[in-house]
DNA sequence: AATGGAAGTGAGTATTTACTTTCATTCGGG
DNA sequence: CCCGAATGAAAGTAAATACTCACTTCCATT
């Protein structure tokens, strides 16, 4: 009868947790978030939230998932739409750089998870993440030295560093400055001077 | 009579409190360390070490206080003596790294830092000395530019992102692998990328 | 040798926090 | 419409942790 369920199904509660996580984060520190905080935040009760999640260590493996996937899905589209390797690796870095600018709290949970005990599942989870965007940002780069638009002469291995490193640090001054807008307006001056350090001169 | 006292004064426990976190944060996240863990790495009691800090934000103040300490001592040093400011840039960024790769637990403690809301004491030394870092960086970049070695159409705050990017790159690539050392190794590659980037091409 | 202050100990304590338990309410299929 | 299962609230628990306190040990100075 009832147009609207009042009981939210499980999966609609796990997505709702995972989405309170990353918005706390944005202001708050994500290790010092508690169950509790985070039932209250989703109107919900605390042990109402244990229903949904076996322990808080499920629900941080839930949240490192979601980030994962947004940022990998995100990434890979821009990047397989843009007409070549340079235009693709530029795409990916400010697809990237919105993603936060969206999500302030996901380079805190990033940086968060990487402090933990390196066999955690949530770990896990983010470096695999990064490790298949490094590739991706390599297999960029070659393809671009086989065009003849990238430098002969780059180490591919170095620069996917620097790149990821862009990244990172356009999202360490604005996580200091506490404004992830800033890194969005500051991203493509960034990039522009990381596109010199690769870029064949021209002829 | 005794060539050594049997208790130390308070400001070497201070100093030892000190290193005992940096130690710990090598293998342990620095946001789960507890006072009992911390004075048992010391071998002392905990209340003994509450005698030399009046509570846990002191003792993190003061390990802020050595990191930006040692940094900006490290790095003034190495630049100053550096012939000309593209010098003086590498010699900063192999600095930085080989600190950070002799005392792997200094990045988790500073990443750990600017988790913490904005006010903190010891957040604020850490962004302190991360300004004048980045201001030391833009000195050296436009006194480059001034002598025609640096690109003339660079953006030197965006190449100064880029270079604090490529530290951090390096830092969190190797806190991922877990293993510190690489980042000493990477360095020199990943400058080499960068100073592509800024350099004036050779007429 | 006596003394007083600095350094140290070890056993608390109040609070926080992840997780549990108990019971009430709601949902959907036969 | 009824019953078992799912969802929820509220109160509780055991463990962990920052910090305190009463008391002891050391040692430089007088």
């Amino acid at each position: 009868m009832s147009e609207t369920r009042q009981y939210q199904t499980a999966e609609q509660r796990r997505d709702r947790a995972v989405a309170a996580v990353v918005e706390l984060s944005a202001t708050e520190n994500p290790a010092g978030l508690t169950t509790a905080r985070i039932a209250r935040r989703m109107r919900l009760s605390e042990g109402a939230l244990f229903r949904h999640f076996p322990n808080k260590d499920a629900l941080w493996e839930a949240v490192a998932g979601w980030v994962a996937g947004q940022l990998s899905q995100r990434v890979a589209a821009v990047a397989d739409e843009a007409p070549d390797p340079l235009a693709g690796l530029e795409a990916m870095f400010l697809a990237h750089i919105d993603f936060i600018a969206r999500h302030p709290g996901v380079p805190r949970l990033m940086l968060g998870e990487l402090q933990k005990p390196a066999g955690s599942r949530a770990r896990r989870l983010i470096e695999r993440a990064m490790g298949e965007y490094r590739e991706r940002v390599q297999r960029l780069l070659r393809a671009g030295m086989e065009q003849g638009r990238v430098r002969a002469d780059l180490d591919p291995a170095a620069a996917a560093v620097l790149y990821l490193g862009a990244v990172q640090g356009l999202v360490v001054q604005s996580l200091v400055a506490g404004d992830m807008q800033a890194a969005a307006r500051a991203a493509p001056g960034v990039f522009r001077v990381f596109r010199n350090g690769i870029v064949e001169r021209a002829a």
